[in-house]
DNA sequence: GCCAACGTTGGC
DNA sequence: GCCAACGTTGGC
């Protein structure tokens, strides 16, 4: 088992969407980036963990976790003129972009902060925290992983 | 293949 | 809203 971690705007869809989403699932559509898609593609299997991350917003942070329920397939808004994630260069006989489909599984007890992250030594390594990181699918350690689920009841 | 211009991400 | 960092595009 492999752990990830997502990031959405919670604008336009967050840990509460998901979570009121029909089987609580959805497909994570929209991403556009080949390393991220890469991730989706060759790495992500059922049953794999993520951390929803909430980006560009008040407080950027952890906000909940879900895991993956359907591994990568082509992701049909690049084949949609009317999506704003349109993609002219896909095609569904040469698909370039791959989603996965996942579930709700909880919230976490509090939102854990990115400003938070940053204060653990432990957690330096993170692909999150590397700077000018701009991927919105990346691994997490497992390590990181649980170390992230024990500072959830502090404060 | 180089690289300047441009668009996007995302924290602050 | 600002802007640093990054990825992509396209002329050459």
């Amino acid at each position: 088992m492999r752990y990830w971690l997502m990031k959405s705007e919670p604008g336009e869809f967050s840990i509460d969407n998901l979570e009121q989403r029909p089987q609580q699932t959805e497909p994570w559509d929209g991403v556009r980036n080949y390393q991220a898609r890469n991730f989706m593609r060759d790495a992500m299997r059922v049953g794999d963990q993520a951390f929803f991350y909430h980006s560009n917003c008040k407080t950027p942070g952890i906000g909940g976790i879900m895991e993956v329920v359907r591994e990568g397939y082509p992701d049909h808004t690049a084949f949609d003129p009317d999506s704003k994630h349109f993609d002219p260069k896909s095609n569904p006989e040469e698909p370039r972009w791959m989603m996965v489909d996942v579930k709700y599984v909880r919230h976490t007890e509090r939102v854990i902060s990115l400003a938070e992250l940053k204060e653990h030594d432990e957690l330096a390594g993170m692909k999150l925290l590397q700077k000018g990181n701009r991927l919105s699918v990346m691994p997490v350690s497992e390590h990181e992983w649980f170390y992230i689920l024990g500072l959830e009841d502090h404060s």
